[in-house]
DNA sequence: GTCTATAGAAGGATAGAC
DNA sequence: GTCTATCCTTCTATAGAC
C-alpha cells in the first residue's frame, strides 16, 4: 500500500503492448487447460516472448491469472447490472437472457475462464464471489421479486431463475466440446438455434397466468 | 488385445478392495482440481496406500482417470435413457429434470469430474461424447420431437431442450462454490428451491398452448 | 503386495550477461 | 528489456529389497 495510485504504473507504450499481449495469450491458455494446466511456456510462446520475459512483466503465474481474473470482472457482471427496473419485466429479463447469450457467443474464453476456477472451488475469487456479486444478485433479485408481487412477471424464486440464466447461457461456452459433439459436424451456429430455444423458455416461465 | 475377455482379470478380494479404493479417492481429486491438478501422492494418501502402490494397480495416473469415466458413463446416461414413450409427455419430461436433478445431488463429484473433462476440450472422451452419447441424445429427440409434432408438448428444439436440462441441473454440482457465495451461509438446501424452480420453468416451457 | 529410494522429466522462478 | 543458462521443487514412474 504504497503512494502509487494502482497496481498500473507508468508504463511506456511497449510495455502495455507486451502486458497486453501476455494476458490475451495468457486468457487462451488459462482457458482451454485450467490454472495447474497451463504453463509459463505455454503462455510465453502464445504471447512471443521468452519465459523469463514473463516474469519481468508479472512477478508469478499467479499474478497472471489473478490480473486475468480480476480485469474481466466488471464487463463480466455487465449484464446483470443492465437490468433495469422501468419498461416490460418479461421483456426486460429476456434481454438479460440475450445479453448473457451475446457473452457467450462473443468472450468463450472468459467463460471457460471462469468456469474452471468456480468448478476448482473458486480458490481466487471466493471474496468477489460472497461479496461484489452477491451484492448484484441480492439487489436484481429484490427487484424481480418486487416484479412478482405485483404480478407483472409469474412467481418465480428470483435467484434460481438467475442460476438457471447463466447456467443455459454459458453452457454453449463452456460445455461447447459436447455441444459440438452432440450436434455433429453438420451443425453450423448452435447459438442461433439457442436463443430461439431459450427465448421460449424463459417467455413461458416468466409470463404471468392472468394475462 | 491378447485373449483377456476384458482388463477385469480375476481377483483377489485385497485387490478388488484396494482398486476401489483408488476409485474412489480419484474421484474425489480429479473432481476437485482436474486432471492435470490432481497428483498421484494425493490419490495415495486419500486411498491409504504408498504412491509406487497405487501404481501396482493402476499401470499410469491416466489409466487411473480414464478407468473412473467409463466405468461412470453408464449411470450417467441412465436418467435420459429412462426416458419412456409411454404416459404424459410433459410429466415424463419433468421426470427427467427430477432424475438428472437428483443424479446432481447424490453425485455431484461425478458431475464436475465431468465438467472438468468437457471444459478441457473432453480429450479422453471425445468418441464417446460423438458415439454413444450422441445415438442417445439423437434417438430421446426423435421422441420429443414426436410428442411436438402431435401437440402434446410445445413446440421446442429437443436437443437445446436437453442442453438446459443438463445445464440447470449440473449447474449446482459444477458451479457449487458461486452457489453457496451467492445466496449466502444461511441457505440450507439450494436443491430443494431449484427443484421447484426447474419443475416450473420446465412445466410452464413444455405445456402446450391449446390445454 | 507393499515398501523405500530414486531416476528422469517438467515446470516455476532467478542470476547475470548483454 | 531481453536473452541464455540454471537452480530447485514437484511430479510421474520405476528399481529393487522385503
Amino acid at each position: 500500500m504504497g503512494a502509487e495510485p494502482s497496481a498500473e504504473r507508468k508504463r511506456t507504450r511497449i510495455q502495455i503492448r507486451n502486458s497486453e499481449a501476455i494476458l490475451e495469450a495468457a486468457l487462451d491458455v488459462f482457458s482451454q487447460a485450467g490454472f495447474r494446466g497451463a504453463t509459463l511456456d505455454q503462455i510465453a510462446e502464445a504471447a512471443g516472448l521468452s519465459k523469463p520475459n514473463l516474469l519481468y512483466y508479472f512477478p508469478s503465474k499467479e499474478a497472471i491469472h489473478t490480473t486475468l481474473l480480476a480485469g474481466l470482472m466488471d464487463s463480466w457482471l455487465a449484464p446483470l447490472a443492465a437490468l433495469r427496473a422501468d419498461g416490460d419485466p418479461v421483456e426486460e429479463l429476456l434481454g438479460y437472457v440475450r445479453r448473457k447469450l451475446a457473452m457467450t457467443r462473443r468472450y468463450p474464453r472468459e467463460s471457460r475462464l471462469f468456469a474452471n476456477e468456480i468448478l476448482q472451488g473458486a480458490p481466487h475469487i471466493h471474496a468477489m464471489i460472497a461479496g461484489e456479486l452477491k451484492a448484484l444478485v441480492d439487489e436484481k433479485a429484490a427487484l424481480i421479486a418486487d416484479w412478482a408481487a405485483q404480478g407483472r412477471i409469474a412467481a418465480v424464486d428470483p435467484r434460481h431463475l438467475i442460476f438457471s440464466i447463466w447456467a443455459t447461457t454459458q453452457h454453449y461456452a463452456d460445455f461447447d466440446a459436447q455441444v459440438r459433439g452432440v450436434l455433429g459436424p453438420a451443425e453450423p451456429d448452435p447459438l442461433v438455434a439457442a436463443e430461439q430455444f431459450l427465448t421460449h423458455l424463459f417467455r413461458a416461465a416468466l409470463t404471468p397466468p392472468s394475462r
